[in-house]
DNA sequence: GACACATGGGAGAGCGCTCTCCGAAACCTT
DNA sequence: AAGGTTTCGGAGAGCGCTCTCCCATGTGTC
């Protein structure tokens, strides 16, 4: 028997008599035989693999990596797209510069079809050198000018708006914000939103305070803001991580969320599901838009989807207990 | 110029010119020129990647591996040993069974030289699978019988007993457990030695609930504790995630840690470090652990070690405010 | 029964590298 | 100056697959 025939059965690819199918079958499994990537690789031009990328300009990336539940979110929503699809999903993480060289370079090389990219920081050079690189390549967020590249995204102005007229209709008149880093204009959208949407209504001046999307960043903030304006009567944090550091400040300090203070959180992670207090948070289908972006990707491999497109997602309000 | 000539500048084999080096090095920037890792696979029999594969039999799979520090750990220990030997990281997750199968073909495939695999539970077949497929793999934790491979672990028993005896000389008379799932050795070890040290003292009877090594599993945990047995004066969790659950059931229930209840918990990750209150844990060096079992894997795959070995570390206590 | 046509297996090229062998040239040594 | 020795580039095989041709056989049509 030929290798032809043993490729065509394996690969199920044209007809081949049964008989020969079932021998074929029998003695791959006899000698547990399994066929060489690299060889195929080299050939069909395709790995079979599809790299989900991790990417963090920053420090203690690790860290952040596995404890916001945000993360396995969106490895909930790739994974189940890519096993339909008996694509092998890789994680690769970059944790710094010279980590982002070598794994360009490992995917330059071919060791993935394609990447979902997921940075941590908005500013990150990576989805500009893998697009620049000739792969494949999918944001989760926008990609900087000149970087073209599907995306999908959440509508995080909408999203701070909703928090903003929550609060007000509840009565709140002298609001703050936890914001995130400068760098990410997914942060600034929340914000802008935010301080947009209680201008409308008169009031100009939002304390705000800055954290790194963690817990203890949210309730050093939170410290900071009451510090300087002991009489804030709630706060929207840009995630649910740092929403919960606020309410954990406050509550050292002896105040009561929402009675002396609402705390409205962003992302409707398990974070603030399982908090102490639930928090009232805006919703953002993260799984939901992981798997939109991996099926965005496949569409651009298989040729279906000539350039992978966009998508933006709407937010909703889910009302709890903080506010 | 020849192929021959080139391939041996890129890998820096053999004497070649120096000029003619320049001109390939000068060639290859310009042309942006990437050797294609599938060709040289091929003939090599070498991937340049590693893979870090973190498994698990149970269900909600990615919520914990990426709410439980522990991961993170790892992965720190892991990252700089394979970056330093320019390996490329790839980290693989086996979510579920047909998850656990499809990357077992993609290893035995030849997807990377070699695993270090972390398992969520211990009675994981994944380990022996791939120790069968004759793929290079060492293992966080000792391995199941039969399953030939490198490992390095915790003496759990000991840091058990470190525990036991701190409670113990602060007077605690009345201790009960938080353990993890049984099907966890590592968490059966943490369990006996904890009995057994107490029991050497005449304390027989140790209430024992079980959590699954998350906040809310052992906030419950303890709320369970306290409904048959009142009057417990002291709890050792399996891991710093219950043993904060454990500290936020207490005092939602107003009762004083360490003052009517102390809690100790096990792992010594940032959870115990940046709880509100600090929590006395014993120490495992994950970080450690895991740089010292990828240099098991590479000193293997390179050949300077016939076979992997494996090593088992020292526990240490960090007493903090909690106990 | 002769022809066209579908069906299914084999031969063999070639994917892009690495690496061994070989030979040409340069450099010593006596 | 003649031989030996070292240095370094090129030729070419071959890694293990896939896939296009091609041919043998089976099937249908008039």
């Amino acid at each position: 028997m030929s290798r032809a025939t043993v490729s065509r059965v394996v690969n199920g690819v044209r007809n081949v008599a049964p008989e020969i199918q079932d021998a074929v079958r029998a003695a791959v499994a006899r000698t547990g035989y399994a066929p060489n990537q690299a060889a195929r690789s080299l050939v069909t031009r395709r790995t079979g693999a599809v790299a989900l990328v991790l990417s963090a300009t920053g420090g203690s990336f690790t860290a952040r990596l596995f404890s916001d539940p945000f993360f396995g979110r969106v490895v909930d929503g790739v994974l189940p797209v890519l096993r339909e699809r008996a694509v092998q999903p890789v994680l690769l993480v970059a944790e710094s510069e010279p980590a982002r060289l070598q794994l360009v370079d490992y995917l330059r090389r071919g060791g993935a079809d394609g990447a979902v990219v997921v940075p941590l920081d908005e500013d990150d050079p990576l989805p500009g050198l893998l697009v620049a690189a000739g792969l494949p390549t999918v944001l989760f967020g926008r990609p900087r000018a000149g970087v073209r590249c599907g995306w999908v995204d959440l509508d995080n102005g909408a999203g701070a708006r909703l928090a903003a007229e929550h609060l007000w209709a509840v009565g709140r008149r002298r609001p703050a914000v936890i914001a995130a880093p400068v760098s990410a204009p997914t942060a600034r959208e929340r914000l802008d939103g935010f301080t947009a949407a209680l201008a409308s209504r008169g009031v100009t001046a939002v304390p705000v305070e800055r954290g790194r999307f963690t817990e203890e960043s949210g309730r050093h903030a939170m410290a900071r803001l009451l510090a300087r304006h002991p009489d804030v009567d709630a706060v929207f944090a840009a995630n649910d991580l740092m929403a919960r550091g606020a309410c954990r400040h406050l509550a050292e300090r002896g105040l009561a969320v929402p009675g002396d203070v609402a705390v409205v959180g962003f992302d409707d992670s398990v974070a603030a599901r399982d908090a102490a207090l639930p928090l009232t948070t805006v919703r953002q289908p993260v799984e939901e838009m992981a798997a939109a972006l991996t099926g965005l990707l496949l569409g651009q491999l298989d040729g279906s989807a000539p350039r992978a497109g966009s998508k933006v997602f709407e937010p909703a309000l889910v009302v709890r207990a903080s506010a």
